[in-house]
DNA sequence: CACTTGACCTGTCCGC
DNA sequence: TGCGGACAGGTCAAGT
């Protein structure tokens, strides 16, 4: 899915586009995804202003004037598209990767007062919108669980070294992984930041030393950092706000170039699978071993 | 409790 | 061209 950079992407382009705007009519018909009964979006949702748009770990929430908000997860292939008037019009960069809206993908429909439209659309289906008081949001499992945002100005190297071996028996990679650990990180910044820190992921964490651990640290606020300057990574379905791609592939160092040589030393990429996931490393930069 | 694996879906690509 | 299987950015529940 969309990781802590495609999220944060998507969350600064609607910041941009939705508030102030009244909601017309929501359609939808997506009981697992969308399980709000009609009642409940017709007394909270129509006639409602969209305040603001927050996002925290991989997880959008859509402020309504109504004091609820929308909580929406696009997990592997969810994409948020806004449709407004002229400025989508003939002559825009024809970057998208979103013909005409909706199509065979679109979950859900909000139509806002001006006539212009917010789309959710989602391939594999895994994604999930849900409609809820906004004072019950910090009260979610997923939110009472989750781990730090690793960008705030108060997460330390500290803080991520001692959350991470909370983990120490699993690979480095899985403990990246854990939400609970640490928010927002997915497998594209797993594999670029162990890349960056010269970690091979099937590490245990508790074979890494506390200063490849800090690398780490440094490596992960790099590349999360350069990933939003790049409005995120498009592998294959992710778009922001406007259906856009984004361009961190372009600078992705070991992610998705397997067979291809190592930026740093020339030697071609392999790919394998750790923690269930495929998963991209140069064999000479990441040794199992070498953890110094 | 810690950790790993399979399931959830649809679509695409690759080998036969 | 068709078919089966593996795989795809995430997260849970169920298993060991």
């Amino acid at each position: 899915m969309p990781e802590l950079p495609e999220v944060e992407t998507v969350r600064s382009g609607l910041v941009k586009l939705l508030p102030g705007k009244i909601i017309a009519s929501v359609n939808f018909d997506w009981p697992k995804g969308f399980p709000n009964a009609q009642t409940d979006v017709d007394v909270f949702m129509i006639g409602a202003s969209i305040k603001d748009v927050r996002r925290r770990a991989k997880v959008l929430l859509i402020d309504l004037s109504t004091s609820y908000t929308l909580v929406c997860h696009l997990k592997m292939t969810g994409q948020f598209v806004f449709r407004g008037g002229e400025e989508f019009g003939a002559g825009h960069p024809n970057d998208s990767l979103i013909g005409v809206l909706p199509d065979k993908s679109t979950r859900v429909i909000i139509e806002f007062s001006d006539g212009t439209h917010l789309y959710f659309n989602d391939q594999r289906k895994f994604g999930w919108m849900r409609l809820m008081p906004s004072v019950q949001v910090p009260e979610l499992d997923f939110f009472k669980k989750v781990g730090p945002e690793p960008l705030s100005d108060d997460f330390t190297s500290k803080d991520f070294i001692q959350r991470l071996q909370r983990r120490k028996n699993t690979s480095i990679k899985a403990a990246l992984l854990d939400q609970t650990v640490i928010a927002g990180v997915g497998n594209i910044y797993a594999d670029e930041s162990l890349w960056g820190a010269k970690i091979h992921p099937a590490t245990k964490v508790t074979n890494v030393s506390d200063a490849k651990l800090k690398l780490l640290y440094s490596e992960l606020r790099y590349v999360l950092g350069l990933a939003i300057e790049k409005g995120g990574s498009t592998n294959k379905n992710y778009v922001n706000a406007e259906g856009k791609r984004g361009s961190y592939m372009d600078f992705a160092r070991v992610f998705r170039r397997e067979n291809q040589p190592c930026p740093r030393c020339g030697t071609i990429i392999e790919k394998s699978r750790v923690a269930g996931r495929g998963t991209h490393t140069c064999p000479t930069c990441q040794s199992l071993r070498i953890t110094k």
